[in-house]
RNA sequence: GGGCCAUUAGCUCAGUUGGUUAGAGCGCAUGCUUGAUAAGCAUGAGGUCCCUGGUUCGAGACCAGGAUGGCCCA
């Protein structure tokens, strides 16, 4: 469709700018009215002001304050909240209805909320609140992950503990404290965020309830065979005798030896490698072959099983002297200048994924070394062959699980080397350096030696330096039952958000290491295996576990943690009655102090709480920020697939992170950092989750005063706007609405446009399309509500007949727009949706105290006839539009020829007069133009005809009443009527 | 170093399967309006579509490489 807006007498090509002035307006007259000094000159000399008619007229009228006060008016509005029930009458009042859940994921009780909790919990306080107005059961229980090291550490600080010197029960009493501490100060924030939720009963990972959870679903997958006792390197203070964890580790400077060794092959191994190097036997001669590794800690060596090489790095054979020496190519000029010698020859080489597979004899001990290959094999320094024990690294254990390699670790905890070291026994690892060195030495296998300063990892407590040790560890098999298999076949079937996610997920699935599910720490549930007495045998006993859950529900309190009871408890209280080991009988036991990996309690968050609290299983909705596709979308997704065997979500929503004005990630020490509590009482949390719909959720989103200044400027207007529309319906009573038949055409129209924006906005809100609701609310709001529609309405609103129908038909149409956009918006700006919910007139709320007792407008999806009204309604507005983009005399000043097609004609006349408003001039006259294409129309000013009335301004025949000379017929009857009455 | 994501006006974002002169809101400037007034209406200025190369009659869009920033790893 096309809109000509060329005037009368003119055939120049319209323009959208430019002065345009019809020769047929009565310039002079426009001139002196646009000018407010001189606004005598454009009235009757025998009236004194306009102004005298004024309280005659209906001008909008509402005590919503256009000064927000956010800081101020929403604190008090959560209070009305939690004592109006709302959130609890309208879950009360859906609960017929089918379910919508959104389970949360629980944040971690340590520290303020910062703009990315913010955020995170403003999403989800949003869609639980889309689909709670749409009628849903959307219960939401938020959580809290209440364990682990970082509240351990916090609760030791705070109390200025010894971990050493301490009681575990004591320490469990402190940590305790500590969660509820930050769980309560967290808490207060999101209510002040103006959250809607159980929070009142939250589930904590601390309840006795959740930890037995976590103990059934360890039984479980002990039973299932999906749990397992192994090895893994971990780090080991071997002054404290303890595992550490990574956040307990501080890197030093320290100078170690290094060493270069000969892992020199036997003669049926020679002739392997030479084959696969592309070296002859000729030019081999019988010189001696070994593989040149490099390494720092010469007391690993023991525990060596594989030399790891570069699979696409080059590896050449070299001569030196009467041996052969096999090293990267890469490397080999650094190498050989760290021992002066004869210069070198090179007699072939391969790619080393040609050499894997390979064997060397070990230098030390009368056993072979596997030639493997790993990714994180560096060519900058060493020889490109990098020494692997398993038993004493994280990278060599991930290698030697992948190539199946034992696992030896030859120390135990003092750091002193067992009987499996040989002679070595009994040393402490690191003295024994300068002995294997000169072993070394002495067999011929040094071939090289210096001291290396480097960066290496000491405890944090006791300043040492630690050591990678092989402990026993408790494992959720990844592949033994296909559970990382089984996993992967089900993401496809869960719908991703944004759809990248998917590809994400498989990835962190793919890449699941063999999950370490045991701690050795205090603050968590305990793993409740048990030691053997007679035969040493390690198990976890699904029966026994079981118990101990069970012992935990029935005996746990309010008041402390329940799992203490396994330290507490005589082990009798968990054990069925003749519990044997099923090993060798046994009847006498030990237990196990292990307690389980945050990530797998927070991992059966949906276990513990979906069902257990009536809400269905799996869950409609999980959305977290983006790093948690590697940490709670994934462990739920796996716990999940071990145990029911499918996902727990149905869709999983992922948000980017929140970065300063400068796209820098924030940090408090960077001095960036906005924490959520200041940002609210600076801002107001209402403007603060404008800014979550303004932005794109999905990428990283920036933070910044000017921004914030901008989204503030955006909430104004919306303040405003609602408030006009408060201001337009204050006199309208329940029984005066009209029928939709009833109404004006034009309003008619405008419940169409609402219509379609409603279903429009719903079906975004659905699909956690935030950003495009905000994008269609404030097209709809400025487009269609304030610059033409509200616009449009003023005069008959104004100066209509107070109680006439064509003022009652625009009310019920302003008071339905309203309505719907209260509860379109009340997901999002909640305080302010509900305080202009507050301020309609109360026959109009009815029962619905509360805007959350406001269902979501339904709206309709487009058809024939919806589309029809839509166009005709476009028509309209782009007509006024073109109307009022001219420069020169405007609106009630002009008269408007509308030409129409022969399709478009009929429609335009049935508007009757509102086609006049429309345009919001003085008259109109509507003309059939066979000329134009049947569905286009144009429009032609001129100056209007008539004088200015006094009262409603259009520019009409004036004086028709004696007593009111200077209004128009209309006017002056209502005035008389108000005069009389 | 690897995987993934982002980059369009001062700011926040649109931009359909590649197709006229790249759009909106806010901000800014100007005009109107004192009957939305801490508001409303209109008009206007403002762009190296991150860079380089390629495919194509035609690239903001597709391909390759790079830069910057972010998340997760190493």
């Amino acid at each position: 469709m096309r809109y000509d807006d060329a005037w009368l007498g003119s055939n120049a090509a319209p323009t959208r700018r430019g002065p345009r002035r019809s020769n047929r307006v009565a310039v002079g007259l426009a001139e002196a009215c646009r000018n407010p000094l001189n606004v005598r000159a454009c009235m009757p000399p025998n009236r004194t002001l306009a102004t005298d008619y004024r309280s005659t007229l209906n001008l909008p009228t509402t005590a919503f304050p256009m000064r927000a006060e956010l800081a101020k008016r929403e604190p008090e509005r959560v209070a009305w909240w939690q004592e109006q029930h709302v959130y609890e009458r309208r879950l009360e009042r859906n609960a017929g209805n089918p379910q919508w859940i959104l389970h949360d994921g629980p944040p971690y009780a340590n520290g303020d909320v910062h703009m990315g909790g913010f955020l995170n919990r403003v999403l989800k306080d949003v869609f639980v609140k889309v689909h709670l107005l749409d009628g849903a059961y959307a219960k939401f229980v938020p959580g809290w992950d209440m364990h682990g090291l970082p509240i351990e550490f916090e609760a030791l600080r705070h109390f200025g503990l010894d971990f050493h010197h301490i009681d575990p029960i004591a320490l469990r009493a402190a940590c305790r404290e500590r969660a509820f501490y930050w769980l309560d100060r967290q808490r207060e924030t999101f209510l002040r965020m103006g959250l809607l939720g159980d929070y009142a009963h939250p589930y904590r990972t601390i309840d006795k309830d959740f930890e037995a959870t976590i103990v059934d679903t360890l039984a479980d997958l002990a039973e299932s065979r999906q749990l397992y006792k192994g090895l893994r390197a971990t780090l080991w203070c071997i002054h404290d005798e303890t595992a550490l964890a990574e956040a307990e580790i501080e890197y030093k400077e320290r100078v170690s030896p290094s060493i270069y060794v000969r892992f020199t092959a036997d003669a049926a191994q020679r002739t392997e490698l030479l084959g696969r190097m592309h070296v002859g036997a000729a030019a081999a001669g019988d010189a001696p072959l070994s593989i040149v590794i490099w390494t720092t800690t010469p007391w690993t060596l023991p525990a060596n099983a594989a030399i790891a090489l570069r699979a696409d790095a080059m590896y050449g054979v070299y001569r030196r002297g009467e041996e052969m020496l096999l090293l990267a190519d890469d490397c080999a000029a650094d190498v050989f200048a760290q021992a002066s010698g004869p210069a070198t020859e090179w007699l072939g080489g391969a790619l080393g994924t040609e050499l894997v597979g390979a064997n060397v004899r070990h230098p030390l001990f009368e056993r072979d070394s596997l030639v493997v290959s790993a990714g994180y094999v560096a060519l900058d320094t060493g020889t490109g062959a990098v020494h692997t024990a398993p038993g004493h690294g994280a990278d060599d254990f991930e290698t030697g699980m992948r190539f199946g390699l034992p696992i030896r670790c030859p120390v135990d905890g003092a750091g002193r080397f067992t009987g499996d070291a040989g002679s070595y026994a009994g040393e402490i690892v690191f003295a024994a350096n300068e002995r294997i060195i000169a072993d070394l030495a002495a067999g011929g296998a040094l071939f090289a030696r210096g001291d290396f300063a480097h960066s290496y990892p000491h405890c944090w407590r006791c300043k040492n330096p630690v050591i990678f040790r092989a402990t026993s560890q408790w494992f959720i098999a990844m592949d033994a039952n296909r559970l990382r298999k089984r996993a992967e076949e089900r993401i496809p079937a869960i719908t991703w958000v944004p759809a990248w996610g998917e590809q994400r997920m498989a990835q962190m699935i793919e890449q699941h290491p063999e999950w370490c599910i045991s701690r050795q720490r205090t603050w968590g549930t305990p793993i409740p295996a048990l030691v053997c007495r007679t035969c040493r045998h390690v198990f976890l006993d699904p029966d026994v576990a079981r118990r101990v859950a069970g012992v935990f529900r029935e005996r746990g309190n309010e008041a402390t943690n329940a799992s203490d009871l396994w330290w507490t408890e005589p082990l009798a209280v968990f054990l069925p009655e003749n519990f044997a080991c099923p090993q060798c009988n046994g009847l006498a036991f030990e237990r196990e102090y292990n307690i389980v990996d945050i990530w797998f309690e927070s991992g059966v968050t949906h276990r513990a709480v979906l069902e257990p609290r009536g809400m269905h299983w799996p869950a409609d909705c999980y959305l977290e920020g983006s790093d948690q596709y590697r940490g709670w979308f994934r462990s739920n997704l796996i716990t999940a697939v071990a145990t029911r065997g499918t996902a727990p979500y149905k869709t999983a929503v992922s948000t980017g992170w929140v970065v300063d004005a400068h796209g820098r990630a924030m940090h408090k020490s960077a001095g960036n950092y906005m924490g959520a509590a200041a940002a609210m009482a600076t801002y107001g949390a209402d403007v603060l989750r404008l800014w979550v719909a303004a932005v794109e959720f999905t990428a990283d989103m920036r933070l910044g005063d000017e921004l914030l200044k901008a989204i503030g400027s955006v909430y104004r207007n919306w303040r405003n706007r609602l408030r006009m529309l408060l201001g337009l319906i204050a006199d309208l009573r329940p029984e005066e609405r009209l029928p939709r038949e009833r109404l004006a055409p034009l309003d008619r129209l405008a419940l169409a446009k609402l219509d379609d924006v409603a279903y429009r906005v719903v079906d975004h809100y659905k699909n956690y399309r935030l950003h495009d609701v905000y994008l269609a609310l404030l097209a709809y709001d400025t487009d269609d509500l304030s610059s033409f529609y509200v616009d449009v309405l003023k005069d008959p609103m104004y100066s209509g007949e107070r109680s006439g129908l064509r003022r009652k038909s625009a009310q019920t149409a302003l008071f339905a727009i309203l309505e719907a956009l209260c509860a379109l918006l009340a997901p999002l700006l909640s305080f302010t949706a509900e305080e202009a919910w507050q301020f309609v007139p109360e026959p109009l709320r009815g029962e619905r105290r509360s805007i959350f007792d406001v269902n979501l407008p339904h709206g309709s999806a487009r058809g024939a006839a919806e589309n029809a009204q839509l166009e005709l309604w476009e028509t309209l507005r782009l007509l006024r539009a073109n109307v009022a983009g001219r420069e020169g005399p405007r609106d009630f000043q002009l008269q408007a020829r509308v030409y129409a097609g022969s399709a478009l004609e009929p429609r335009l006349r049935a508007l009757g007069d509102n086609l006049r408003e429309a345009l919001v001039v003085s008259g109109l006259e509507l003309v059939a133009e066979a000329a134009l294409p049947a569905d286009e129309a144009r429009v032609e000013v001129s100056a209007a005809q008539g004088e200015k009335c006094s009262r409603c301004w259009k520019y009409l025949p004036l004086g028709s009443d004696a007593l009111h000379p200077t209004l128009c017929a209309p006017c002056a009857t209502i005035v008389r009527t108000l005069e009389s009455g």
